[in-house]
DNA sequence: GCCGTTTTCGGCCCGACTGTTTTCAGTCG
């Protein structure tokens, strides 16, 4: 799929075309394009070729063109051109914070610096400060920029990110005259990936409040501290950034750093519509404030029902208002089929497992160690797995009262596409999860077809972590998701969201590309030990994030029908 | 660049903060 590789170029474009000083709205444009060519959930080829690239609203006849002319050519002219004109090292300039398009262009024009290391000479040789506008403090800011993005690993995954940002707000909530704080930004939206941590406190001193969390045992660096705002850096590079809000602004603000920016791009212009003026202090009728304590009453004077955070991407919540999903909830979750034990690489034994499923309240479980091509992972060979489905069923046994145990196995799909145990020992289990963990790197055509072969086993229920990502370690393979979604539809068989913070696999618009589709999810941890059993909650965030309710998720079942639909045979 | 029965031209979301300035540009969220 090139969606990846022509939303990198739509937004290299864009950057490229700020620094030339054009026009901002077509350079939004370029952005808008990027981010629906980076959220297509099918090839962009084939959307093009049918015709319904076109019918998205944003992609208008040069975008187009462009798109076309790469898919023919594997060049765009607009964004060749521009490359000639602009010096290729400007382009990393501008992931410098506090740098922006205007002071590149100046630095280029003026003192012909081109990349990071020719600023940061300029910089040491007090060359810059002789540029209009520009000052020891600017100076000061933008050197701090240079050693953060040389520093800077990029984004943060939601699973470090938020109990981080818990732990602070639970500080936070300790400090004297502190009413309310909350997370907002995209951590609020459980965005699988954050770029810092925002907070949102309400409190009687807000100065005194800012200071004593500048002095957070956490903080590195402060930023900034004002009477409203305060921006520190903590480890790892992540910045957090706490404001203080008035009680009657409280909501309008929340809802305001909450985003998503598209999202509220939409709010305002509905607000224009109406003759009424949105921003983060309120609602506004003329000047007098309509809303603005709640985010509840901003969203239903603007005549839309609440949108839930993770909803807020403008993905069509707010075309769908009147017909929006009621999301699934981790309450609603009755049993996880995806984990490890000692007998290959997890940390617990099955017993400990078991007992820790049943603490967590669900009516049933599934054990899935690795099967014998895993090697690293301690996988099982046939004799070792049929010792252990022997020693599982016993537990199951005793534990029948308080939960059904099954025994399952998480077998490898190899590289030739054959499963790794033959169809008499799949037989034999409860439960087969197929997954790929070797050749990851193989081309699309070969990878999906090596995946939709299994999916006519009929023992093969659940296909794992169906694209292979490792977030911020390892790109998703090349696999067509929009065709295993379709066998998975044809053959009944069920899709995993890995709820392990580093996959979240599949995605939350491939998610709702498969409720589209009327596939089933299963939410999963893949847990390693008793603690990632609690991974089920960035699961349900994903899944929230994909559009689901309960209904779309397999283990919402009660244990009785859950252990009726099992003991069926596929189709 | 995109969009549209109020428009095929003329709009396109909004405000704070910072640092540099003497009234505002640049950056950010």
């Amino acid at each position: 799929m090139k969606n990846e590789e022509l939303a990198d170029i739509f937004n290299e474009i864009a950057d490229l075309m700020e620094i030339q000083g054009e026009q901002p709205f077509r350079i939004a444009s370029y952005r808008k394009v990027a981010r629906i060519l980076e959220e297509l959930t099918e090839d962009v080829e084939t959307l093009l070729a049918d015709g319904r690239l076109a019918k998205i609203p944003g992609i208008g006849k040069g975008s187009l063109e462009r798109i076309e002319e790469y898919l023919k050519t594997g060049k765009i002219s607009t964004h060749q051109e521009l490359v000639k004109k602009v010096p290729k090292g400007l382009l990393k300039l501008t992931k410098v914070p506090g740098l922006g398009p205007k002071t590149i262009a100046l630095l280029w024009k003026e003192m012909d610096i081109t990349d990071i290391g020719q600023l940061r000479k300029a910089i040491n040789s007090g060359m810059i400060e002789k540029l209009p506008g520009m000052g020891a403090k600017k100076v000061e800011k933008i050197s701090k920029g240079i050693d953060f993005v040389i520093r800077s690993s990029g984004r943060i995954p939601l699973g470090i990110a938020l109990p981080i940002a818990e732990e602070l707000i639970t500080q936070i909530k300790k400090i004297a005259g502190v009413k309310k704080a909350e997370i907002a930004g995209s951590l609020r939206r459980r965005a699988e990936t954050i770029g810092d941590i925002d907070i949102l406190t309400e409190a009687s001193d807000g100065q005194k409040v800012l200071e004593k969390f500048t002095k957070f045992r956490q903080v590195r660096e402060v930023l900034a501290s004002g009477s409203t705002k305060a921006s520190v850096r903590i480890q790892d590079n992540i910045q957090v950034d706490v404001r203080v809000i008035p009680a009657e602004s409280f909501g309008a603000a929340w809802q305001y750093f909450t985003g998503s920016k598209a999202h509220n791009v939409r709010l305002r212009k509905i607000a224009i519509e109406k003759k009424l003026k949105l921003n983060e202090y309120g609602l506004f009728e003329n000047e007098k404030q309509i809303a603005g304590a709640n985010e509840e009453e901003i969203y239903h004077k603007l005549s839309l029902p609440y949108i839930p955070p993770e909803l807020r991407e403008d993905r069509g919540e707010i075309e769908n208002a009147d017909k929006l999903p009621t999301l699934i909830d981790r309450k609603d979750i009755k049993g996880d089929l995806h984990m490890h034990t000692t007998a290959s690489d997890g940390h617990n034994s099955p017993e400990e497992m078991i007992r820790a499923c049943i603490e967590r309240g669900y009516e049933y479980m599934c054990i899935t160690d690795h099967s014998k091509s895993s090697a690293i992972a301690g996988g099982l060979d046939e004799t070792r797995l049929r010792k252990h489905i022997a020693a599982v069923r016993k537990l199951a046994e005793k534990y029948k009262n308080e939960i059904a145990v099954l025994i399952g196995s998480e077998v490898d799909i190899l590289a030739d596409g054959q499963l790794d145990y033959d169809d008499g020992l799949l037989a034999e289990l409860d439960f087969v999860i197929a997954s790929v963990h070797s050749a990851l790197s193989q081309p699309a055509d070969k990878i999906t077809k090596r995946v939709l072969k299994v999916m006519e086993n009929p023992y093969v229920r659940l296909i794992g972590h169906p694209t292979g990502r490792l977030l911020a370690q390892r790109e998703a393979s090349a696999i067509d998701v929009a065709k295993i979604i379709k066998q998975a539809k044809d053959t009944d068989t069920w899709l995993e969201l890995n709820s392990s913070w580093q996959r979240l696999d599949l995605k939350d618009v491939h998610l709702r590309l498969a409720k589209q589709e009327g596939v089933k999810i299963c939410i999963c941890t893949d847990a390693h030990s008793i603690d990632q059993l609690d991974y089920i909650q960035y699961g349900i965030y994903t899944a929230r994030r994909g559009w689901l309710e309960k209904e779309d998720v397999i283990n919402t079942l009660s244990r009785k029908k859950f252990m009726e639909l099992v003991k069926q045979r596929k189709r």
